[in-house]
DNA sequence: GTCTATAAGGCGATAGAC
DNA sequence: GTCTATCGCCTTATAGAC
C-alpha cells in the first residue's frame, strides 16, 4: 500500500480541483474534505491560498516539461505529435482542463508570482511546438499558411481552448480538429 | 444626457464584469456598487444570479448575432474576415475576453439554461466561419490542411483563447496568430 | 503536525417598511 | 422600486491547546 504525504495529498488534490473549477471555484475546504484533514491543516503547510496555488503551478509544469522534453526528437513529426496529444485525449470526459488555462481565467486575481510560472508554461508549449513545425518544414511541399511559431501559437491555443469548451459539449470535437490541423500540416 | 433603466445598466455592468473576471470572480456587491444601487434591488430585477447571468448571455448573443449577421455576405472573403475580427482586435488591452469563453471556465458552477445558449454561441460562430471557408475554398489553388469545419473550430478556439490569454501577457501576439491564420487561408 | 475555536468579512438571498 | 435590516452560510486566515 502506496503511502503519500499530507503535503504530497494535498497538491494532488489542488491539481484537479483546479483543472475542474479554477482558482475562484474550490475552497480550502473543498480540499480539506478530500484529504481528510481540517481547514487549518492545509495553512500549515501553505500559508495563503496563493502560495497553495503557486505550488500547484510548479508541480504541474515541472511534469509537463519533464513529460515533453522526454518525447524523442529523432522520431517521425507525426508520431511526435501523437505523444504530445495523448495526455489530452485522456484528459477527455474528466472534466479536467489545462491547470494553466484555467487560472488564466481568473488571472486578475493572481498574483505576479504565479503569472511568470504561467507564462513560461505557454511558452514553453509554443516553442515546443514551433520546432516540432520547423523539423516538419523540409518535408512539406508548399510552406505553411504562416510562419511555424505563428502556426505554434494558434494550434496551442485551439487545443488549450478545446479542453475548457469539451466541459460544454459532451465531445471532443473541438480537440480533434485542432489534433487534425497538427497532424494535418505535419507529413506522415 | 441619455437615461438608461437601472435594469439596463445592470446588465451592461454585469457584461463588463463577467468579461473580466468570470461567474465565480463578481458579487452582486460588485455590481450594486458599479450601478450605485443596493444589492437588494439588484434582486428586483434579476431573482437569483443565475437569472442575472443567463440574461446576460442572452444579451450578449443577441448582439453578437446582429453584428455577424450584418457583414455583407457578397464582400470578398477577407474583408469579412477583417469585420468579423474588428471587434476582438477593439477589446485588445481592456482586460475583457469573450464572455462565454470566461463563463465556459466555470461551466460546472451553471445550471443547464445557460450552458444552452453558451453552445448555441459558440456554434454560430463556428457557422459562420465555416461558411466564410466554404465560400473561399473555390478561389484557393491547393485543398485546406483540414475540412472547412474543422479549420472553423481551430480558428474559432485559438481567437477564444487569445482573448483569455491576452491578460496573462501583454502583446496581442496571439490574437494576431490566429487571425493570420484566418486571413492567410483566404485568398485575397 | 493536527486539532478546536474563532475571528473578520464576503456571499446570495429574503422580509418588510416606505 | 428602492431601501434597511438581517439571515444562514461560506470564505481565508490565525491563536493556541495537545
Amino acid at each position: 500500500m502506496k503511502t503519500h504525504s499530507v503535503r504530497e495529498q494535498l497538491l494532488e488534490h489542488t491539481l484537479v480541483l483546479i483543472r475542474r473549477r479554477g482558482f475562484n471555484g474550490f475552497s480550502y475546504r473543498d480540499l480539506a474534505e478530500l484529504v481528510g484533514v481540517k481547514t487549518s491543516s492545509i495553512h500549515y503547510y501553505f500559508p495563503s491560498k496563493d502560495d497553495l496555488v503557486l505550488e500547484a503551478v510548479r508541480e504541474y509544469s515541472a511534469r509537463t516539461k519533464e513529460r515533453i522534453h522526454g518525447i524523442d526528437a529523432s522520431l517521425p513529426p507525426a508520431e511526435q505529435a501523437r505523444q504530445y496529444l495523448a495526455p489530452l485525449r485522456a484528459g477527455v470526459g474528466t472534466g479536467q482542463a489545462c491547470l494553466v488555462a484555467m487560472l488564466c481565467a481568473d488571472v486578475l486575481d493572481l498574483p505576479e508570482s504565479i503569472r511568470q510560472v504561467m507564462r513560461d508554461y505557454v511558452r514553453m508549449n509554443e516553442q515546443w511546438l514551433a520546432r516540432l513545425f520547423e523539423r516538419a518544414q523540409p518535408l512539406r511541399s508548399t510552406p505553411y499558411p504562416v510562419p511555424p511559431e505563428q502556426l505554434a501559437k494558434v494550434v496551442y491555443g485551439a487545443l488549450q481552448n478545446s479542453m475548457i469548451s469539451g466541459r460544454l459539449f459532451d465531445t471532443s470535437e473541438r480537440l480533434e480538429a485542432a489534433a487534425a490541423l497538427l497532424t494535418g500540416v505535419i507529413p506522415a
